[in-house]
DNA sequence: CAAAAAATCACACAAAAGGGTTATTTACTT
DNA sequence: AAGTAAATAACCCTTTTGTGTGATTTTTTG
């Protein structure tokens, strides 16, 4: 297995390359401090993974993976930094980065990210994992608190499709008005103003059923 | 440091236990086969993490993670199931989960799993790792398939917060016609007929830079 | 059963939305 | 220098929205 470093801070990259190169698991090939051209020196090494550090000079990690992954989706990519903003963490993970460790943890949780990066799993530092899983948290409590009846719903989930209150009322089997009611009802309940944002909050706060 | 389990197989139970109580670190608190009046269980035994199966008679372990993070949001607790699917696993995490890992997996790396999410970290099974960053990957292309310019995002975006069109003209200092105009370009770009599908079209899709 | 909540319909009126058409000014690209 | 895409603006006209006010009928629930 083969492992390509991608790291501007000299002494950092020399003691990964080390801490590495002792095991005879892995070998290293390729050891760059920027990631310009990445494509052709992963084209030249073929690694089976790649090591990333973020703030480089002029060719950043961030552009690294973005590159590597288009060519290579399946080159597993470690993102290892300083910095643990929700910012770059996201951008990195968007971009097919398969593990993100930090540099402030000891460097064989590094070497432990490599192996469990190779048996299909996602490396991460404590916080970072944390910090994933924390996103799904907040998706799952609003559901209703607006106290909307089923009927406000279906007639919110019509407006939301683009039907108008004319089609939302033959939809229904109901007159017009009685549609204007409702939504007048349901703009009240919401606090809103006007179907446009009704419809915003509706999906946002996934108020209907799905 | 106290662990409580919910596991309604007794072997694994047992299992899990004595390979818990073997340690000097941890004490098993609390031993139960569903999650019946799991609060009040918890209150007696105050454990610090929970390791939680799923699969449970009467009271599973779905509902037992929505009640215990009703009333404990910050107690730990680790999924332990034979269930890889999409839909139970986030589930479980928008409901708080702190964990999810596999039975499949070696009963060691639950005894890891503990020291993990103890450390403020958020073990998981190595392909249950991958699946959460899956989710992250598709986010990032959709952005805009429909060629919006950004002063057109711009003014969606405005319209989704329920905006109207003489609003949207005074915030970007332009005559309300040309709103017009922008936004009967949008809605032809998008193939909708109105704000209100627009709308739904630009949340659901992702089409705005948040 | 009686009260409350939900669903229904109506009318009037002002404001807003949306479509069609045309045209000028920038800004970027070849 | 010419061409294209984007942003800007205006006018006309019809339809749709949204609000105020009031009322009747079902359904649910204590």
């Amino acid at each position: 297995m083969t492992i390509s470093i991608f790291e501007d801070n000299d002494k950092l990259r020399d003691l990964i390359e080390m801490l590495i190169g002792s095991s005879n698991e892995f070998l290293v090939k390729g050891s760059y401090s920027n990631t310009k051209d990445i494509v052709n020196k992963v084209i030249e090494n073929h690694p089976d993974v790649i090591i990333m550090d973020i703030d480089m000079p002029d060719y950043n990690g961030i552009e690294g993976v973005r590159e590597v992954k288009k060519y290579f989706p399946d080159l597993k990519v470690i993102m290892h930094t300083v910095f643990d903003d929700d910012d770059r963490l996201f951008t990195c993970l968007s971009l097919g980065a398969d593990g993100y460790i930090l540099k402030k943890d000891a460097p064989t949780l590094l070497f432990n990210a490599i192996k469990e990066v190779l048996a299909g799993g996602a490396p991460m530092s404590a916080g970072i994992a944390t910090r994933v899983l924390q996103t799904f948290r907040k998706v799952d409590k609003p559901s209703n608190n607006y106290h909307l009846t089923e009927r406000e719903k279906q007639i919110l989930e019509l407006l939301t499709k683009g039907f108008s209150y004319r089609m939302i009322g033959i939809e229904c089997h109901i007159s017009i008005e009685t549609v204007r009611r409702h939504l007048k009802n349901i703009y009240q309940k919401l606090h809103v103003q006007c179907g446009t944002e009704a419809v915003a909050k509706a999906i946002q706060e996934r108020l209907l059923n799905e």
